[in-house]
DNA sequence: GTATTATTTGTGACGCGTACTAAATTAATT
DNA sequence: AATTAATTTAGTACGCGTCACAAATAATAC
């Protein structure tokens, strides 16, 4: 009942800062020396913190780099922004989104290993990091993008949802099985899309 | 031009031999205590060489992996096969083997793991792996029954890929991104069949 | 036999992620 | 100022993948 004595534990803030700060430092080793560069031991180093340290703010690597996974998706969705610009036909603008999507996780497999490959699947941790809005916002473009094409308003978020993870595979198909003659890239995403453009019967 | 004095080369019998003998140990320890107790360390110990040795027939662990594929393939191609037994119709076919296939990487997520995501992305190593043809065939499933439900010949391939890469997507992301509230796989999953199944225009 | 050569082994090392402990430090309440 | 809980530090340890390099082994040609 009483207040306990003693140190209360970390502000919110506090916390926040520290974890902002150690993926910030994440984030500025990533982008110059690539993923492999990024290890504990020198993360703390450069923070200049002890290696534990890190593990009472993260539960692990894993943890962190999914800090960094904003900045990734912030430059792919720039990337598709850019090619948007002078795009005005919906359907075109969708198609030209999905190929550029697909390029981008395909010409960099860094960080596609970065935001799909990294994650430890065994293990189920309920990790308390929740997708920031910016970082969603990125995979709701295209469920804008597919919104405007589609005015049917029911399908809408299963079909980018489709589209999204369909994408995905393709880029994720090609980095991984290498053997197996994959249809070209360009080839496949089409014929993702004109199933998500073309209208369904959502009957049966 | 002379044959060169010294002990010979292995033969390719022993090289093959040796090499399936790892495989073999490794995919024993991969049966009995799942992806993460296959250590080079440890297959050595058990396969009875020096760990060292192992990198004289492989080139890293990644290159035994690839040899675990096909008894993962093949345990999914049977549970595709055992749900396909008493199905007729084409369409009915193709649908319980796409949904099959989905549940069977979600539900084994180490499996998943194993065969889409432990690929070294970033090097491209050009490997002398060749995908054997019992586990083409398992992929060559999807064109087989996707050709039964298309009649056109031309597009059979392309259709396939793009409907086995769309669903190795589905269990990617919902294996990765937990986070984003993914369409349930099932719905995706059907989302992505209609595509293929419906007949598509051709032209641009 | 001996010399030559290919293969295998042994040993040690590097850096990695991560777990554990015990000591030291810090900061707020009494 | 003393108390007390939260936090950080240091050090040690384990097993991991991989590399380097020397020593040992085995099979062939002479």
């Amino acid at each position: 009942m009483a207040k306990t004595a003693g140190r209360p534990p970390r502000s919110e803030s506090d916390i926040a800062e520290y974890r902002s700060k150690i993926a910030k430092q994440a984030l500025a080793i990533y982008r110059a020396e690539g993923f492999d560069a990024v290890s504990m031991r020198r993360l703390a180093k450069e923070v200049g913190c002890a290696p534990m340290t890190i593990y009472a703010h993260f539960e692990g690597k894993q943890d962190i780099l999914r800090y960094l996974w904003a900045d990734v998706l912030a430059d792919m969705s720039n990337e598709i922004q850019g090619k948007l610009e002078q795009i005005v036909g919906p359907v075109e603008r969708l198609q030209m989104a999905a190929q550029t999507f697909v390029s981008y996780w395909v010409d960099h497999p860094d960080h596609f290993r970065l935001v799909f490959m990294s994650n430890d699947v065994t293990r189920s941790d309920v990790s308390t990091f929740l997708m920031d809005e910016e970082t969603l916002a990125h995979f709701r473009m295209f469920s804008d993008l597919v919104h405007v094409v589609l005015q049917d308003d029911s399908n809408v978020k299963a079909s980018a949802d489709t589209l999204i993870s369909g994408m995905v595979g393709i880029a994720l198909c090609l980095n991984t099985i290498r053997d197996y003659p994959w249809t070209d890239a360009k080839i496949m995403t089409d014929r993702l899309l004109t199933s998500i453009i073309s209208p369904v019967d959502t009957a049966s």
